[in-house]
DNA sequence: AAGATAAGGATGTCATTACAACATGACACC
DNA sequence: GGTGTCATGTTGTAATGACATCCTTATCTT
């Protein structure tokens, strides 16, 4: 049996500019995501068809369709030939994003914090000159810090910044973290790789992360590439498996 | 200063077949996925611009965007605005795909087996309904079984079917892995959205998988969505963290 | 020498059109 | 009753054209 097809009223597509510099594709994604999330749009409700949605609101249909694109990308709408688009049953959650740790808390209003612990220019080991694809020995700017949210410590973090960052402003950066900071510097990070993965915490790590020794931890190692496609930053990050944990959403191509 | 350009060669693109049922834009993305991860075109290097390639390929602009798209979606590609296109440098890894851990085992050669260790309708618990949008006390077919790579236990699994799958072909679950058998059943997985943390593994868990008591266990929890936006899965996993990570990559939107 | 301006080249956005492929339901046919 | 066929509705693929926006480089001006 067919799901029940909802037709939103044009009445919820009157936001759209088409003056303003936001993209109209992107402008729709908005409103129908705000839909869905809402309740407006049910979980396993039809969408209406590409095509009518277009002349309805006077846009084209390579335009209605990037926007459907963009939702079924996030995990919120699945399409089929033939049939139609519906929503994804199941509650939405945010996936993760190439966002720091810090946002992450920040967003959740867990009022987060950063202690230093170290950050002096050092030599590059093996492992992190092959990470940010430079010569081992190499200058780099290494950072070791504890994150707390609600003063509570969250993760360890020990990152490397290749050469151009050696004179990075330490402050700032346990102000507003360290992406804050590199976007200011003018650096957009665009592509990130992740392996997420366990083990027994260090008697160190435990101490710091005030948890029982031989306690376990998820750890992180990313490495973050800029708009240009050079390495921008190498991390290997533990995390409180109690008070943290990822959030993938996958889509089949 | 500009990186360099590398302009391919017509004959790599000599397997273009534009009567077949492959969409043109996909067979773009393979050829140029292919001469990236061969290094034709070296990390950092600049493609040739959109409207070029698509003259000299006889494709139109879109054609061309959208297999670029794919491979800057795959994290390979970085684009910018009055640049151009350049390869990312780093090398290339396998991201996390809608697969099972079967199919990742078998793609590395690592000789996967399953022994099932619970195989059985039962009634949905509070968690369970709540992930595959069902009610409590509603039938489901429980699974537990332990991977193997080379006859050494790798994870973990438990999960769980809404009714339809009730009657599971159970021996073919154990030879071809979960998510093959549901594909040859029509199921096909749109959608799955994971959790991954990590804690210490309970000791049955510790027994089973072979590791002392105590030792730190890494965790995936999924929910599984078919085309029709539906859930089809839910589990728990846990698997040893020396054995398996996971890989994410990032893509900025 | 430093700053402003202009030109060129690249990707980003958007509209229009056409046809292909797939799923469903209705209906005729055997 | 089952099977095949066709019409219809929907998304998928592809080409074409136009203009906008952004970055770099060169040039001109101060």
């Amino acid at each position: 049996m067919q799901p029940e097809e909802t037709i939103l009223p044009l009445s919820a597509f009157m936001a759209l500019d088409r003056t303003g510099p936001v993209p109209l594709y992107f402008q729709l994604t908005q409103i129908l995501e705000r839909a869905i999330r809402e309740g407006e749009l049910p979980a396993g409700s039809r969408l209406e068809n590409e095509v009518s949605l277009g002349n309805r609101l006077g846009l084209s249909r390579p335009t209605i369709r990037r926007a459907i694109q963009d939702l079924v990308d996030k995990g919120l709408l699945v399409r089929r030939r033939g049939i139609g688009t519906q929503v994804v049953h199941g509650q939405v959650t945010r996936g993760l994003e190439l966002t720091s740790l810090f946002d992450d808390l920040q967003r959740s209003r867990q009022n987060p914090s950063t202690e230093m612990i170290t950050c002096e220019p050092t030599e590059a080991s093996a492992a992190v000159a092959e990470h940010l694809a430079i010569t081992e020995g190499d200058p780099v700017l290494h950072l070791y810090r504890l994150r707390l949210a609600d003063r509570v410590p969250v993760a360890l973090m020990e990152n490397w910044l290749p050469e151009s960052f050696l004179a990075l402003d330490t402050d700032a950066v346990a102000a507003h973290g360290l992406y804050q900071v590199l976007r200011t510097q003018g650096v957009t990070m665009r592509v990130a790789k992740q392996r997420i993965g366990a083990r027994k915490a260090t008697p160190n790590e435990a101490d710091r992360l005030n948890v029982e020794r031989g306690s376990a931890v998820l750890t992180m190692d990313r490495t973050a590439f800029d708009n240009s496609g050079k390495a921008v930053e190498f991390g290997r990050h533990c995390y409180r498996p109690d008070l943290y944990s990822f959030e993938v959403t996958l889509v089949e191509k």
